[in-house]
RNA sequence: GGGCCAAUAGCUCAGUAGGUAGAGCAACGCCCUUUUAAGGCGUGGGUCGUUGGUUCGAACCCAACUUGGCUCACCA
């Protein structure tokens, strides 16, 4: 077997190692939709698809499960949710039973899934997704939640052994909904030995006995409800956040816990958070703005996106840019298919770490050509110059070939995305139109722009070092130093006091259009 | 109080099969006969947090310590 390189076929490796031979592997990841998810969440669903396609890379058939914990409590409302009031009365309910504000389906809980579910796709990643709400409330779990109240003292032990505050004899493994407010504030009286639990609605003060086969209204505490599903599935491989993996935290519980339900605990690892920069204020905990995958997705193409995680060992931080880092990453990733494609050269050492880094970065199957590479930098020129016309600038790739105009279509949409959101200002400009108002230049600068107007025009539309020359002697001609003609062609022809380096900047953007802006004066 | 992670060039970091310390940016220099914003080439720069240990050999492994961050001991 060829030496694993990536922290994904490692982990694979390790999977097999610790399990054993299987016919199924089943990995898993979950989380509550209790809001918006956000690119920190993301981070446990890519890990678990890079893990997946590694374990198929070495001939494995696996299962990836997907746990939408929508069974759990409505416990208080994000700050970026619509119709604040309204929601605040559904407090202490299953979120599932929450009304969605955002009009985007029909409850809360499946609002926050649709998001990640519409989106996934788009990264290459398929996972299955089973729905806690909907199991529990059909019953399916009944069995296991007998098997918990039986071993209610030793899993209390379990837990014991870590809290400040002992639990007694008066916990129980399960939380009841009450069957009529729908809340939690409920108190369980007594269990029959069988099914039937005897509860108190502790806001109406009354009293009622369900059976946990044929109601909806039971479900297990997360400290065990997370054990008894590693069973139900079989869970391989599940990793978590850190929040869970310290010592005393419900990873740590869980696999005792799970030993009482016949099983054992999957292969795991803590991966830490993810940190947003360079979007101004828009982003606090105060304010509630979270950053999801579709917010990453607007700037970064799938591709990237999936490289940034990829190419980061799951158990360090790193922050997501949406400032001048952009222009870095894209860099960094074009740089990494160069060397993918033999175009750039790299050290043997590096190179098969690179190799797989790009492969498990693609949304779907190795694309057999690399991507058209424009410069991130360059294209926003571009797009700007031809006023955010995305066709208008692939047209204008004479050797662009096929198979790369979709991905370039997609680099097009994140540039025009961040150039007119998150760039800083000296990046952006518009070319001056047929309508707008006109400049007011000295003297002296409208002759040099009247001599550069000439001189453009009989330019041979090729030679960038002839062109630079005529800037300058246009400026001798008007008797003014470059210095001073700079700037005035640049108000003119982009309304800024500086611009893309001018000789350059008017070759992409052709003479013919310069000379219509220039002649206006 | 327990646990986890980090500390490497001016800055941001890479460096998990122990084998002579790397990249990008910044700086400096040169080229493109001359820009404030997209070019090219080159140079300098580090006691790898501290102290011990293992080893022929340690940024890497072990122990202790220093500093910073996170997390659990509520709930999920």
């Amino acid at each position: 077997m060829e030496q694993s390189v990536h922290w994904a076929d490692i982990y694979a490796d390790k999977i097999i190692r610790e399990k054993g031979p299987k016919e199924l592997y089943t990995c898993a990841s979950g989380i509550t939709p209790s809001g918006t998810v956000h690119i920190g969440n993301f981070r446990e669903i890519i890990s678990v698809d890079l893990v997946v396609r590694a374990l198929r890379r070495k001939g494995c058939n696996v299962r990836f499960i997907y746990s939408w914990d929508n069974y759990d409590v409505f416990r208080k409302v994000p700050k970026n949710m619509p119709e604040q009031e309204k929601l605040a009365t559904f407090l202490r309910k299953p979120i599932t039973l929450v009304p969605d504000t955002t009009g985007r389906a029909e409850n809360y809980a499946r609002g926050n899934e649709l998001d990640v579910e519409e989106k996934l796709p788009l990264v290459g990643i398929y996972p299955e997704y089973l729905y806690q709400a909907q199991r529990y409330r059909s019953s399916l779990y009944a069995e296991q939640m007998k098997l918990a109240l039986e071993k209610k003292s030793e899993i209390i032990e379990i837990l014991n052994q870590y809290r400040t505050t002992p639990l007694d004899d008066s916990w129980w493994p399960i939380a009841v909904f009450s069957s009529f407010t729908d809340k939690d504030n409920t108190t369980i009286l007594s269990w029959d030995g069988e099914y039937g639990i005897t509860y108190r609605d502790n806001d109406l003060d009354k009293v009622e006995t369900i059976d946990m086969r044929t109601t909806p209204y039971t479900k297990l505490h997360w400290r065990v409800d997370w054990p008894m599903r590693w069973v139900y599935e079989g869970v391989d491989f599940e990793p978590a956040g850190k929040d869970h993996h310290s010592q005393g935290g419900s990873f740590d519980t869980s696999r005792q816990v799970v030993e009482l339900f016949g099983g054992h605990a999957p292969v795991s690892f803590q991966y830490d958070f993810i940190s947003i920069k360079g979007r101004g204020g828009k982003i606090s905990s105060s304010s509630g703005e979270v950053v999801s995958l579709g917010d990453v997705l607007e700037v970064y193409t799938p591709e990237i996106t999936r490289y940034m995680f990829a190419s980061t060992r799951p158990n360090t931080e790193f922050s997501i840019s949406f400032d001048l880092d952009v222009l870095k990453i894209y860099e960094d990733y074009d740089n990494c298919e160069r060397r993918y494609f033999g175009l750039l050269p790299v050290n043997d050492k590096k190179r098969e770490q690179e190799r797989r880094i790009y492969e498990l970065s693609q949304v779907g199957e190795v694309p057999s050509t690399p991507s058209y590479q424009i410069p991130f930098r360059h294209l926003c020129n571009l797009l700007q110059i031809n006023g955010g016309d995305i066709e208008a600038v692939i047209s204008s790739f004479t050797d662009i070939k096929e198979d790369q105009v979709e991905r370039l279509r997609t680099r097009c949409r994140c540039a025009w995305a961040w150039i007119t959101q998150f760039s800083p200002e000296d990046f952006r400009f518009a070319l001056a139109g047929d309508n707008d108002e006109k400049i007011s230049l000295t003297e002296a600068e409208n002759k040099g722009v009247k001599a550069l107007c000439k001189k453009v025009s009989e330019w041979d539309g090729e030679d960038e070092k002839d062109l630079a020359q005529r800037i300058y002697d246009s400026a001798a001609e008007a008797g003014i130093e470059p210095t001073e003609l700079f700037p005035a062609v640049y108000r003119v022809l982009i309304g800024k006091e500086k611009g893309p380096k001018l000789a350059l900047f008017i070759k992409t953007v052709g003479k013919e259009r310069i000379c219509k802006i220039l002649s206006r004066y």
